[in-house]
DNA sequence: CTCTATGTTTAATT
DNA sequence: GAATTAAACATAGA
């Protein structure tokens, strides 16, 4: 579930459900979900505490409570927030929980739902790499054509594989680079550092629109579930079908290990 | 049984 | 260094 809209999503809802709210207990027994942290410190430093905000860049997650003390969160690939009832039992795949007191209003339960377990939860004192390590946030920075120019100038890589580096630009996930690169009629194969500086800027138009459209589709839907991804893309995961702009059969191939489909017929390469 | 999957890191190789 | 490729992680669904 989790791209950039994704997390943009999660974030929305953790801030309403949590913002201002006291910690009464937080729990998860999964070690590699808080790898490298023990379970009972999980606890220890996050009971008691009130939430003062939920931020996020890229893909990341961050929950700043009192005292300073920071909880960072990233969704892998099939991790995702859910609100119950404290006395619910426990989710199918339900890896950690947030029991909350909230400034007013009942007692409720938030919690962190995974079955791949490629997510984390870290509890820090102050910012940690994979957080400052991120590129420009196209939502909280925008995307700068020029910049990115220079970012992609200076590879040599496929586009699509430098698109999904996070320092590139923090968030871009393998659906979205598929799609904007559709979008902006730009074969995924393209070396990054042969793109012409008209190509950089429609990427970045196209990366713009499908994060609004894919957020504006996620602004429906069971509040308190768990995100759930049924949506219809253009490109992604239609490979065989024609192409939606020109009927050329869409194809399928691997680019830095990733499935990637794209068409064959507009998709220009450069 | 096989293949694929929205992510990231690490090792091995060129 | 930079780029490439594969594998690893863990689980579900087709």
């Amino acid at each position: 579930m989790p791209e950039l809209p994704d997390v943009e999503w999660a974030r929305a809802r953790l801030r309403r459900w949590m913002r201002g709210a006291t910690i009464t207990a937080a729990r998860s027994a999964d070690r590699r979900i808080l790898r490298p942290q023990a379970p009972a410190a999980f606890g220890r430093a996050l009971d008691g505490r009130r939430v003062r905000d939920v931020s996020r860049r890229g893909k990341w997650l961050r929950i700043e409570l009192d005292g300073g003390v920071l909880l960072f969160s990233h969704l892998g690939m099939t991790g995702g927030f859910a609100r119950r009832d404290p006395a619910a039992p426990a989710l199918a795949a339900e890896r950690a929980r947030f029991d909350l007191a909230p400034a007013r209003g009942k007692p409720s339960s938030v919690r962190y739902v995974d079955a791949r377990r490629f997510g984390r939860l870290i509890v820090a004192e102050r910012d940690i790499p994979e957080w400052t390590d991120l590129g420009p946030d196209p939502l909280a920075d925008g995307i700068d054509s020029r910049r990115l120019a220079q970012t992609l100038g200076r590879r040599r890589l496929p586009v699509k594989v430098a698109l999904l580096d996070q320092s590139t630009l923090a968030g871009v996930g393998n659906i979205l680079a598929i799609e904007a690169l559709w979008r902006a009629r730009i074969d995924p194969r393209s070396r990054s550092d042969a793109l012409a500086a008209a190509d950089v800027g429609r990427i970045g138009r196209a990366l713009q629109a499908v994060i609004r459209h894919e957020l504006a589709e996620r602004e429906r839907g069971g509040d308190d579930e768990v995100d759930e991804r049924a949506h219809a893309f253009d490109v992604y995961g239609r490979a065989g079908e024609p192409c939606p702009r020109c009927g050329t059969v869409l194809v399928a191939i691997v680019l830095g290990g990733r499935g990637t489909t794209f068409c064959p017929g507009c998709q220009v390469r450069r």
